[in-house]
DNA sequence: CAGTTGATTCAACCACGCTTGAAATGTAGG
DNA sequence: CCTACATTTCAAGCGTGGTTGAATCAACTG
């Protein structure tokens, strides 16, 4: 809702920075560094992040609403697992060299 | 070298994180997408990133304190340009598998 | 020197996202 | 069925970071 912030990046640029935005989180940045390890339930979860369930729930789900993260019911958990995409897309969102670019003279 | 839990990927995490937080602004993030074509004074930058001059500095001033990026004063303008470093400390501080961990099952 | 342009700093405002506590959903077991 | 556990949702409260406007510094020009 802000002012836009250019023409020719700003729309790769938009979606980059809300990836980002997920990632730069201590909370969030945690549970995805735990998630590579392979998937792991929340409970799981819970021991290797020291925080409240009901907030852990929450950043959980901005992660699974940037797609970051996919879950799968076990039972009476839920598992949770990177996303196959999420580090390529990740990475893909730090920005680099748009086109040929000059410096004023 | 049995670490507490809590600390090992903490360490490594905080840094992470606030490096991620801020190139996570959109703003910020134009400004080093248009670096990554090499370097280009405040008001080249300008042209690019539609916002107010002062808005700018501020932005680039927290660039400057992450040690993103570089200035040298050419005359009346300063040249901005991206850290030799920058972009591997960017991919570095995305989540990656931290050591042999397994989940259990 | 005065005037102008480039860039930064300062102080104050305000919205957004994180946090918190309590309640709700869903599942398994006695 | 009722309790216990795992997880999510809801409704606030709070703090921090981005935005704004005016003032300041720095360097070139006439």
């Amino acid at each position: 809702m802000g002012a836009p912030v250019g023409t020719d990046t700003a729309g790769q640029g938009a979606a980059a920075v809300s990836l980002l935005q997920v990632v730069a989180d201590p909370v969030r940045w945690a549970v995805l560094a735990r998630l590579t390890g392979g998937p792991s339930c929340v409970c799981n979860l819970q021991e290797h992040v020291p925080v409240p369930a009901n907030l852990l729930s929450y950043h959980l789900k901005l992660l699974r609403e940037a797609g970051l993260v996919t879950t799968s019911r076990r039972g009476r958990w839920i598992d949770y697992a990177l996303a196959d995409d999420a580090l390529d897309r990740l990475h893909a969102a730090l920005p680099a060299m748009p086109a040929a670019e000059r410096v004023r003279p």
